[in-house]
DNA sequence: GTGCTTATGCCAACACAGTTGACCTTACAT
DNA sequence: ATGTAAGGTCAACTGTGTTGGCATAAGCAC
C-alpha cells in the first residue's frame, strides 16, 4: 500500500490507468473541484473521484496521504488561483484590497471546495507564496514589523473566514435550491412582532441584505485601520 | 421508524432507556459536547452518542431528525449560552463589544462543536434571540435601519466566522498537540531568506502572534466604524 | 385497577464511506 | 534484453448514517 506517497515532482513512470488516462496531482484535483461542483461539499468520495478519473479509488493514495491531504491540496489550488489572478501595482491599499478580493472570489467560485478547505491552514507552497506577498505589501508600505505582522494576521483570517461563511451559505444554495432564503422569509418574517420588535421592523432589509457577502465592508475596515496605524507611525 | 421527529415540547411519554437513563433533547446536546470534546470534531458518530447515552444509536432518530440536525442544535446551544452569559446595559458600545466576545467565547470553549456547526445559519430559537438583541442594540443606538441591517449582518457573520477559524486551530491544537504550531516553526521559520524575506523576517513575530485571534481586533474595527456612523447621522 | 393507544426505545440490516494489503504490469535504468 | 519497483487494480476490513419492523410501557379514559 501507499506507505509513502510519492511527491509530485519525483514521479518518473507515469503509467497508464485502465481507462487509459494518466494522472498527476493536477488532473486529481482538477477533477475533484468538478466532482465536487456536480455533487455538493460532501459529496466528494474516493469512490466517486476515482470514477470521475476513471481510475481504481484506492490508486489516490498513490498520490495523497488520505482525502483530508487532498482536501488540503485543494485549498492550496484555490489559494494559487488567487494569487495568479492578482497583480501588484505598488499601492498598498489597492493591492491589500485587490489581494482579498481575489482570495474571496477564488473561493467563491468554487463554494462547495471552500467549505471543505476554507477553514483549515494548508502549508503548502502557493499558501506560503500568499503569506510572503501579504507581508511584503505591509512591510513596503512602512508599518513596523509587529503591526505588520498583527494586520497580516487579521487580514488572512478574516478573508478566509468570510470565504467560508459565505462559500456556505452559496454552496446551500445551489444545492438546496433557495431552501435557505425561503427560510429567511418563512422563519424571520413570521415573527410575531411582539417578541420579535426589530427583526419585525427590519424583515424586509434583512430578506434583501443576507445574500449579501459583508467581507467587503469587513475589508474596508481592515484597510482604514491600516491607514490610521500608517499615519501614526509617519508623525 | 422516524418519520416524524416528535417536538420538545409536545413529548410527554418518556420512557427510559433500556440503561435506565431518560432521555431529552438537552440530554442529547450536553452529551454530544462531551463525546465532541472527547473525540475531537469528526469524533461525534449516531454510535457513539448512542453508547454514551446508553441508548441505541437509532433511538437519536427520534430526537433529531438526523446528525446534521443534531448539530444545529449543538451551534443553538452555544448561542443560547452566549446570550445567557451576557447582560444589556444601555450602551451600544460596550454592550456589542461585551455580545460579540460572548458569542466568540461561548464557541471557543468548545472548540470541536464550534468546527462543526458555526459555519451554518440554524435558524433556531436561541440564534433568532441573538439576532433580537443585536438588531435591538444597533437600532436601540440611533442607526437607521438600512444601516443598522447593514452592521448586524457584517457583525453576526464577523463573529461567527472568526470563532469558527479560531475554534479550527485550538480544536487542532488540542487534538494533535502542537503539531501545528510545530509546523509554524518548521514549515516558515526554515524558508529560505532568499525566496520568502518576509516570512524569513518575521519569522519571530509570526511564531508569536498566530496562536492569538485576530477577533479582537477585527471587532473594535467593527465598532469604530459604527462610532463613524452614528456621528455622521447625528450631525 | 383495567384496558387501549401509541410514543418511544431496541434490533437487524442496508448502502456506502475511508483505508489497506496483496498482487500484477509496465515504464524506465542499466 | 533484463531487473526493479512505481504505480495501477482487486478484494476485503471496519465504521458510518439511516431505516423498517417490532416490542413495551407511559399515560389516558373509565
Amino acid at each position: 500500500m501507499a506507505k509513502q506517497v510519492v511527491p509530485e515532482a519525483a514521479r518518473q513512470r507515469r503509467r497508464r490507468t485502465r481507462s487509459g488516462t494518466v494522472l498527476s496531482e493536477e488532473i486529481i484535483v482538477r477533477t475533484a473541484l468538478r466532482v465536487l461542483r456536480a455533487h455538493g461539499s460532501t459529496g466528494l468520495t474516493a469512490r466517486r473521484l476515482g470514477a470521475a478519473l476513471g481510475a481504481d479509488p484506492s490508486t489516490l493514495y498513490r498520490y495523497f496521504a488520505g482525502m483530508d491531504d487532498l482536501a488540503r491540496a485543494i485549498g492550496d489550488e484555490l489559494m494559487g488561483r488567487a494569487l495568479d489572478s492578482w497583480t501588484a501595482t505598488g499601492d498598498w491599499r489597492a493591492d491589500l484590497r485587490a489581494l482579498g478580493r481575489a482570495i474571496h472570489a477564488s473561493y467563491l467560485a468554487h463554494p462547495q471546495a471552500a467549505v471543505l478547505t476554507a477553514s483549515r491552514v494548508t502549508g503548502r507552497p502557493r499558501e506560503i507564496a500568499v503569506d510572503e506577498t501579504i507581508l511584503g505589501i505591509l512591510r513596503g508600505a512602512g508599518l513596523p514589523d509587529p503591526v505588520a505582522v498583527g494586520v497580516y494576521h487579521a487580514f488572512i483570517d478574516q478573508s478566509l473566514a468570510f470565504a467560508a461563511l459565505d462559500a456556505g451559505s452559496l454552496a446551500l444554495a445551489d444545492e438546496a435550491r433557495t431552501r435557505d432564503e425561503g427560510m429567511w422569509q418563512s422563519t424571520y418574517a413570521r415573527l410575531p412582532a411582539e417578541s420579535h420588535p426589530n427583526i419585525a421592523a427590519t424583515a424586509h432589509l434583512l430578506a434583501r441584505r443576507m445574500p449579501h457577502s459583508a467581507y467587503p465592508a469587513a475589508l474596508e475596515m481592515l484597510l482604514e485601520h491600516v491607514a490610521v496605524q500608517l499615519s501614526r507611525s509617519g508623525t
